[in-house]
DNA sequence: TGTACATCAGTGAACGCGCGTTCACTGATGTAC
DNA sequence: TGTACATCAGTGAACGCGCGTTCACTGATGTAC
């Protein structure tokens, strides 16, 4: 009632600071973090608006972080392999995705106009070319896990060129989506997601019959 | 004598402040803003560091440029047309360049390793992304007219396939370029440039063999 | 060709503002006995 | 099981700083005559 934030809401009863809150709220604190970084870029959002959308005072955030760049680093690594993100290949946990299923999921145009909750990996590149060591770390740890995952989901040819495939795959669904997202045509922009969309399958298709 | 700078004391001799003076500080500026915006994005350089890089003082920013704003917007449109630029398709203009030549020099390390003086498609798509109305015109502008150069350099196959391979080539090259570069480890950043050098000659050369 | 003067590019102090971070404080938590 | 007390999550005022922008000023430029 105090507060709007429908978030905050749910545990703003009589706030108590035992060490399961202190969890939640970290958690919390990440997970908006996560989204609005996606949004808006790695500097694009102050510690004050951070706590502020959390339910808590900027103060507080140095009970949980030792400072802005350790809450980047951390959040980079939720952001990018995420429980609760739908961008596409978050659904890879379930190993009934087929490339077919996380091509299209990724270039819809719903996962191009939610980057919030959209690949992290697509979003957040540009910012982290221009970041730290931690930050590549972190990165580049998941970018391998990507093309291992793409590359597991190619059913032809040898393992050399299933991971060539998989470079050749995750390269254009990450430059397409970004150049989709960047264009201000709309019919620009969708031709591009479509024309990856079918040339990426045409392309996986096509090293499956060469086997 | 006075500079330390070396692109300002071309010009330090005796300041007046005449009309051809004016042209030659307003392409200083958007020329450094051009190599900074790649280089550290949008956000990452302060109208006093610009001024003081080309030996002015912050206060005479507001001669050239109504705000901060302004001078993105025009310096987009010179860091992606780009004279002085050397990524790769900026070598467009001499009608030799060929597909190969432009995939060799766009995936070069020398390429992924100098952002400044590089493809601003690549390095500006994410800020773009997140940009107001008039960045993102420029930008899609840009984007367009790379689509058909590319699609020009496409020997075989009619209009919309030539059209679809430039599309692919373009974000595979994107992509895989900003991947090259956030990544930490040095082995997977070249086998990815590599691997996409490799993957776009083959695919653009079959295409030829379709016809 | 020479003189008077309006223009305006560039200067640098000053502005309000939001940033990341610090700190003295509050009070519920959870442990020691 | 009950009481005393140390811990520490969260608060909110305050910090120094750099940001984009404004403004009164300077003096060479370039035009009018």
């Amino acid at each position: 009632m105090t507060s709007p934030d429908p978030v905050s809401m749910m545990i703003d009863i009589q706030m108590g600071h035992s060490q399961a809150e202190k969890t939640e709220n970290h958690n919390r604190i990440i997970r908006i973090a996560a989204a609005r970084f996606r949004e808006m870029g790695l500097e694009g959002l102050s510690v004050a608006d951070l706590m502020k959308e959390a339910g808590l005072t900027h103060g507080g955030f140095y009970r949980h972080f030792p400072s802005r760049e350790d809450l980047v680093v951390e959040t980079i690594a939720y952001a990018l392999a995420d429980g609760e993100t739908r961008g596409g290949l978050e659904e890879l946990s379930g190993d009934n995705l087929t490339l077919t299923t996380l091509i299209d999921a990724y270039l819809a145009e719903s996962h191009r106009d939610t980057p919030s909750r959209g690949c992290g990996v697509a979003t957040l590149a540009g910012d982290v070319a221009r970041s730290g060591a931690r930050a590549k770390s972190v990165f580049t740890r998941q970018v391998k896990r990507n093309i291992q995952s793409v590359s597991a989901m190619l059913s032809a040819g040898d393992a050399a060129s299933k991971r060539a495939g998989a470079i050749m795959i995750w390269s254009a669904l990450v430059g397409s989506l970004t150049l989709a997202r960047a264009v201000n045509d709309k019919k620009l922009s969708s031709e591009i997601l479509e024309t990856i969309r079918v040339e990426l399958k045409a392309l996986s298709g096509s090293s499956k019959k060469k086997k």
